[in-house]
Parts: structure tokens; sequence; C-alpha cells
DNA sequence: GGTCTGATTATCT
DNA sequence: GATAATCAGACCG
């Protein structure tokens, strides 16, 4: 060993990703997020697995226009939208766009950061299936309620560049009934820490 | 390996 | 009353 301290975690790749960042449509956005770095208070890792929703396609919580739960989606662009899934998991979106209720939600990640938070909360070791699906990130990044409308680029949340091109396939999003034939789903190709394989 | 079901709440019909 | 951007545990072959 060289004597200099060993990092207690990894180094964090590329530069942090402001509100400008997503001042685009949810489809454009929803692809170059696969390999950036997602984390809350230190919690997290790359993200492997979005879908992007709009609120012109009858799939997105959009479509009927605004209510108190989807409101955040009508909000500005670069912010959080948090809901409760099935009545019991949270699930996590990024706002995109200004102007148009769309959103990309974060269905998987890649963990390396903050792994004992993730693990504790989480309940479980393996680190395929601490962030492997929207409610299971929730949980292992402790997102709930309060982090509904908070900004993305300000603590406690990170969104840090991707530092490499990763391989990113498309398919058909999961858990839907409607608009099932839009290819809005974007995976990092062969990543073990999907939600399920890709269709 | 797969398929089914319960948990629990906001929203819509 | 029904559905939903889900998950975990039970059960079957």
């Amino acid at each position: 060993m060289t004597g200099s301290p060993r990092p207690i975690e990894p180094p964090r790749p590329g530069a942090r990703l402001g509100a400008a960042f997503f001042e685009r449509p949810a489809i454009e956005l929803a692809p170059e997020l696969i390999g950036c770095t997602f984390t809350l208070a230190g919690a997290g890792g790359r993200i492997v697995e979005v879908e992007a929703y709009d609120e012109a396609e009858p799939a997105s919580h959009a479509y009927r226009g605004r209510t108190r739960r989807n409101a955040a989606m009508f909000g500005p662009p670069g912010h959080a939208y948090v809901y409760r899934s099935y009545g019991i998991h949270w699930c996590m979106n990024f706002v995109c766009e200004s102007g148009r209720a769309s959103a990309v939600l974060l269905r998987a990640l890649e963990p390396s950061l903050g792994l004992p938070a993730m693990r504790g909360r989480r309940g479980l070791d393996d680190a395929r299936l601490l962030c492997s699906g929207p409610g299971r990130l929730c949980q292992a990044l402790g997102v709930g309620a309060a982090h509904d409308g908070k900004p993305i680029d300000a603590a406690p949340f990170e969104l840090l560049e991707s530092d490499e091109r990763p391989d990113v396939t498309a398919g058909p999003r999961v858990g839907i009934s409607k608009a099932v034939e839009l290819p809005w789903r974007f995976c990092e190709a062969g990543s073990p820490y999907l939600s399920r394989h890709p269709g």
C-alpha cells in the first residue's frame, strides 16, 4: 500500500447536473440518464433503468390533468415527482421540460454508494435486490412524500453526469395497460440490476 | 422455473 | 366499486 488513506467510498464520476439539463422532452432525457449517478444523502448509484411519461399518452398520470397527487409533474423541470404506488410503495420521477407535464421514472440503480444504509432500509443484503425496481429503489434511498416537488440539483439529492457511454436498449414500459406499444423504457444492456429482463 | 395473491391508498367511474 | 408507473411470499410443477 502507498500509505495514503483509502477512500471509504468510490470516487464520483462526472459533474453535477443542474436545472438546464432537465429542460428537454422526457423521451430525449430518459436515455441520457442511463449511467448517471443519483444519490439521496449519499446513498444510491448509477442509473440503469428509467421510463419516460408524457401528458399526451394515457399511461401517464398527467394524461387526465392536474390533481393534488401529480401537481409536481405540472411544475418546474428538474424537480422530483414522488407518488405512492399501489397504496404501499413510493416511486420517484424527474420532472422535464417547462410548459409540459412530463417526467422520467427511476426504475433501477446499480447500488454503489451508502450500501450499509440501503441494506438497512431494505432489510436484505443482496445488491441485486437493493434498487432493482421503482419501489425498492425508493425504499433503499429513503425517498418519501417529503421529497415530492424538491429540486434534484440541491441537497439531499445529487445527480452526476455519466463519465462513459453506456449501451442503452429501449423497450415497452412495465406495469401499464395503456399505450403499451411505446418503447419508452430504457435500460443499460446486460446490467444485472434491472427490475426485469427487457422485453 | 413459473404463477397467484394480499397489502393499502389516491384517483377515477 | 375498480384500477393502479409494485413487491414479497406462497404455492405449483
